[in-house]
DNA sequence: TTAAAAAATGCAACCGCTTGCATTAATTAA
DNA sequence: TTAATTAATGCAAGCGGTTGCATTTTTTAA
């Protein structure tokens, strides 16, 4: 147990006692203030870059009323669509100056709730967020909404907070990847959708439906169940499925995981992939290129999102406009081995 | 373009005003201060309930010389080791009222010597780390440790830093995977190493060697192959191997990705699986269950991992005393049916 | 009933930096 | 050479809480 250290944190007031003038003149050569001479700006700079001076944020940011951190929201770090949403955040966050405190929800909108506050009370300059599946009021968003402060949304959002919103087209992913089993020939296509309390979740329903319908193909209940899309839910959907005495020959899933899951739970009753059956998840995953078949999929744009979400928000912070543009990131058709020409 | 937004911002003055008290006594009421009689309290809290009065974190920081902010510092979000360990971080940081402010490095000290200035500037409380697999001075650590700022590092770690550290015997994981792969029968076993200026790689090379010393088998150099462990360094290593005259039926991936690669690649060039070689990988990833055959594995415990060094960290913070304890978690032996009995 | 002790509250300085305005120094124009 | 500009710098009041110490109020003891 060491006595206690040398607190010593260097201050303007040590940079400016050392050169026998005011912190201000310091604290405005450091900032490159145009009213400050080239001499005095060089020697400032010298003597700090010396003592080891180190701008303190915390006191910055008080004196400035601006933090210049941007809060993020998201349900989980584990899926490697927010992963990579995070490192598209990261990075855009990062090169405007933006440090980033992060929440997880762990899709819980009780601690959504709960985050909001803790982002509030550390006045963050901006949020990005991505609800819970489950979030139906959003009233903790009015503190900041209220207060100027902008919140960028993206994929899982809603349009009655006032900001930019960065979506993909979901009903649209899950036209395009039942159309593909379609084309392939696939005549019989089970979905296994999400909560749908979740827009996302729904469009994705829809468009299903609505594939089915424009090429004609009978929509069978027993081919559209619902979950909350759980390892289990995929597991126990795959069994129904394959005890009916007419079997899909296709599924969508309308999830990485549950993507995943089918297909490994297919294989492991006997199904051949994808002769007799053809899967496609929505959403996409590194994984889905290394199991056998590898698994097709609609990828969604995990880093772009996240990207623009951030630039959007910036974007308001510095213009302190409220926009509430909303950006389509364009979705992509991975065909794999797991949908083929039957 | 709308006016500026309506900035009230309620602070204690606000409620002092509102009660007719002064503001320290606000402030003492708000933080359970003993010497505030009940009723005080009471009104207080509710007056600040009403007003919609949320603590100014920032100001509050400053004048308490604690921010409550945790810095992490890791490689990379996307792998899933480091996000577990995120999870991990986040989930006992926040339990215990901390923020956490998270950068990566992407494997690149510059970005890492960047990284800590800003933790620096941030004025964290305390820094959680893990290493990039280049970082060989650590004098970027100084600041923090003069300042007796605690550093808790995981899994890359480097003993001349002070501060807790959270390993896993790599060492023990590379030997045992090794001797599981001789428990098969395994003759010729092949070892894809990362660059040995990583300590990490260095123990998981030795622990390999060692196994096969230990079971007296020949420890040929062709199947030692040391690289940057990208993909393309997996996919070049495999071909080599399985164009020797000799190929080896047994190969230790030094990481999980390289383990899938390999694998992946294998097939590809019509290798039997498990019959013809074997694989075990040195860390897990979801995606081993997945593929085929399902891929053995060293299971590191990221998220046991993150939790501790912020548990180990944030009494570090509390005690104010420096914790140079090392803790080693234990790892995992997972057999799945990459290695099979030959 | 009054003095002493304990409980509540208030005052004011401080945390480190920023910034509008005043002041001083250096230039330029007259 | 002096007045008028312009360029540099300093002063001091914040930003919104926190906290040691003084002061006031209430309670307890004498």
């Amino acid at each position: 147990m060491p006595p206690k250290e040398n607190k010593s944190e260097i201050t303007i007031n040590d940079i400016a006692k050392e050169l026998k003038i005011s912190p201000s003149t310091v604290s405005r050569a450091l900032n490159d203030n145009a009213k400050i001479s080239d001499v005095t700006k060089r020697k400032v700079k010298a003597v700090a870059q010396d003592l080891g001076y180190e701008l303190n944020l915390v006191a910055s940011s008080l004196s400035k009323n601006k933090t210049n951190i941007i809060g993020v929201i998201i349900p989980n770090i584990g899926s490697q669509f927010f992963a990579k949403a995070l490192s598209g955040i990261q990075e855009v966050a990062r090169s405007h100056g933006y440090n980033v405190i992060i929440c997880q929800t762990n899709e819980s909108v009780q601690q959504e709730i709960e985050m909001t506050r803790v982002m509030n009370s550390a006045r963050v300059d901006g949020l990005v967020c991505c609800l819970t599946m489950e979030t139906k009021d959003f009233s903790h968003f009015d503190v900041f909404v209220k207060k100027g402060i902008p919140v960028s949304m993206f994929d899982r959002v809603s349009y009655s907070v006032p900001g930019p919103k960065i979506v993909v087209d979901n009903y649209e992913a899950a036209y395009v990847a039942t159309e593909h089993l379609i084309n392939l020939g696939c005549k019989r296509i089970a979905h296994l959708a999400g909560v749908s309390t979740s827009k996302v979740f729904e469009d994705r329903a829809e468009g299903f439906k609505d594939a089915l319908t424009k090429y004609e193909l009978p929509l069978l209940s027993q081919y559209l169940l619902s979950s909350d899309l759980t390892e289990q839910d995929a597991r126990d959907a795959i069994r129904i499925w394959m005890n009916l005495p007419e079997k899909p020959d296709g599924i969508v899933a309308a999830s990485a995981t549950t993507g995943l899951v089918i297909a490994s739970a297919a294989k492991s009753l006997g199904v051949q992939l994808p002769e007799e059956l053809s899967i496609i998840s929505l959403g996409n995953e590194r994984c889905n290129e290394f199991v056998t078949p590898s698994l097709s999929a609609i990828d969604m744009p995990g880093y772009e999102m996240g990207k623009s979400a951030v630039k959007q928000l910036i974007k308001s912070i510095a213009d302190g406009e409220l926009d509430n543009s909303i950006t389509l990131k364009p979705i992509q058709l991975l065909i794999r081995n797991s949908s083929f020409k039957h």
